[in-house]
DNA sequence: CGGTTTTGACCGGCGC
DNA sequence: GCGCCGGTCAAAACCG
């Protein structure tokens, strides 16, 4: 994992923001503190992960936390037995959560639009709706419906200001966008140099195309050593590690 | 008719 | 041990 050496803003840099626009709907991306501050809202520039963040905003769990990766495989693994189920349905559902343990890159970024679901140039096939504690919107599940593909994202409305979307990707594309050439435009545009600012990479794929406004990537996860590094430089070819390899990716 | 969404149930982890 | 909670499953409904 090599990432070259940009010359990139400072972290104390965090008030450049760039406009673009795709299919006739104009996108700011903005840096974090940029926009939050600008928004009102008061979280400060991370020194750690998260520092200063209302709780509201808080991102979920299982994207601030590291992953109980192999917890949940080893704890599947024994107790089959279960009045009511069929034998062969809990052990298929066992060796599925099994699979769920894997570790996957995961980052969460935030969209201030009214559309929950926003197109970022793949196809999500929903499979789960929750409501989650101390929100008052519900969490929506989403996976990639490529077969061989096993992204998921997660989607939901900040509790305290209903008008940012909260999404957070988990794992990696193994092919390419299934959009138009038109959407292709926009889904691009992540390749668009953007700062690092507090994070490590961005977001692999904007949303875009609808009137809405990516306020910045919030929380990238990677590995604990991910978290500890403090200025690495994301390239264009890191916009899109995030969600299709570089073998992967035609250009 | 095939793909997607909805929704209640199931499951495991965690805190008390 | 129990209850809560988040995440997932899967059948049924829905839709183009």
């Amino acid at each position: 994992m090599e990432e070259q050496e940009e010359s990139l803003p400072p972290l104390s840099d965090a008030s450049s923001s760039w406009k673009f626009s795709a299919d006739g709907a104009s996108i700011s991306i903005a840096s974090l503190h940029d926009v939050c501050v600008g928004e009102g809202l008061d979280w400060g520039l991370p020194g750690g992960i998260g520092d200063g963040l209302p709780p509201a905003f808080d991102l979920p769990s299982w994207v601030t936390e590291e992953p109980r990766s192999s917890v949940a495989a080893a704890a599947s693994s024994s107790s089959d037995e279960r009045p009511g189920g069929k034998p062969a349905e809990k052990a298929n559902r066992s060796a599925k959560r099994v699979q769920k343990g894997t570790r996957q890159p995961r980052f969460a970024f935030m969209t201030k639009s009214e559309i929950d679901h926003l197109e970022d140039g793949y196809r999500w096939r929903k499979y789960g709706q929750k409501v989650v504690k101390n929100s008052p919107f519900p969490r929506s599940y989403y996976r990639c419906t490529h077969s061989k593909c096993n992204v998921k994202k997660r989607v939901e409305r900040s509790s305290l200001d209903p008008s940012i979307v909260i999404t957070t990707y988990e794992g990696q594309h193994c092919h390419h966008t299934t959009v138009s050439p038109s959407q292709q435009l926009a889904s691009s545009a992540p390749q668009i140099r953007l700062p690092a600012m507090q994070f490590h990479r961005n977001p692999p794929v904007l949303p875009v195309i609808h009137p809405g406004r990516v306020i910045g990537p919030r929380y990238e996860e990677r590995t604990a050593s991910a978290v500890e590094r403090t200025s690495p430089a994301p390239t264009d070819e890191g916009l899109l590690d995030d969600v299709v390899p570089s073998g992967m990716r035609r250009r």
